[in-house]
DNA sequence: ACTTGATACCTATTATAGATAGGTATATGG
DNA sequence: CCATATACCTATCTATAATAGGTATCAAGT
């Protein structure tokens, strides 16, 4: 009984690498935006988000700055490098993987 | 370090669905078919699949006949209404989930 | 006859990730 | 002053795939 489908492996993980693309952001504003960009239809809390972020950190995928904003301090990360690189893997793995699955789901099985 | 792309939370489950959809199969079948229709991208070994099926059958989306054939005791499995049912609620959650993330990953982030 | 590899079934354990459910602190609006 | 939103965090639970075995039968080759 989960909020989200159950297609989730990996996804919150190129989610946040795919809005990290664009422009920095924070945390907070991470976990809103995906939900926001994807019209609710994913949307993981904080308590995915915010390890996944530290997780990614460690790996060297983000660089993390803690800053004062608005009276408050918050964390906002950007993509190293080592993140583009492992987007742009993520991505050809989905597309690779989805259009596989889309024409098993679609097409007649006997044609493969 | 998987063998499969690391997208496949449900996938199994969904694959093994749509090919007893189109004809009853056994087991060892559906891993080698799996593999096989997938093209080697999705590739489910027999410690996934063979649970998978008993749990299925537990919550009664597959039937289960064990049958002899080629001198040897195959177990057959089959759709059952409820199966079919889940097939297409699970192919709903994927179709539209892979649609917006495809739509999230490819569009500009502004325009959503 | 013996051995090897393919067929066909199975499960126990481990690893991974998302889900759940909290907690802390500051800022803002009523 | 209080409630809500913002912003961060983590510990535990759960679900599911990966790993790594095991058993038994059959067919083919030596």
């Amino acid at each position: 009984m989960s909020a989200n489908p159950s297609f989730m492996s990996g996804v919150p993980e190129l989610l946040v690498l795919r809005l990290l693309q664009d422009r920095e952001m924070y945390g907070y504003e991470i976990v809103a935006a995906i939900a926001a960009v994807t019209g609710q239809v994913v949307a993981p809390k904080e308590g995915v988000i915010y390890p996944l972020l530290h997780d990614l950190e460690k790996e060297g995928l983000l660089r993390a700055q803690r800053r004062p904003a608005g009276g408050r301090t918050r964390v906002y990360y950007t993509l190293t490098s080592k993140g583009v690189r492992r987007l742009f893997d993520l991505t050809d793995d989905w597309t690779r993987m989805t259009r596989v699955i889309q024409h098993v789901l679609k097409g007649p099985l006997h044609a493969i």
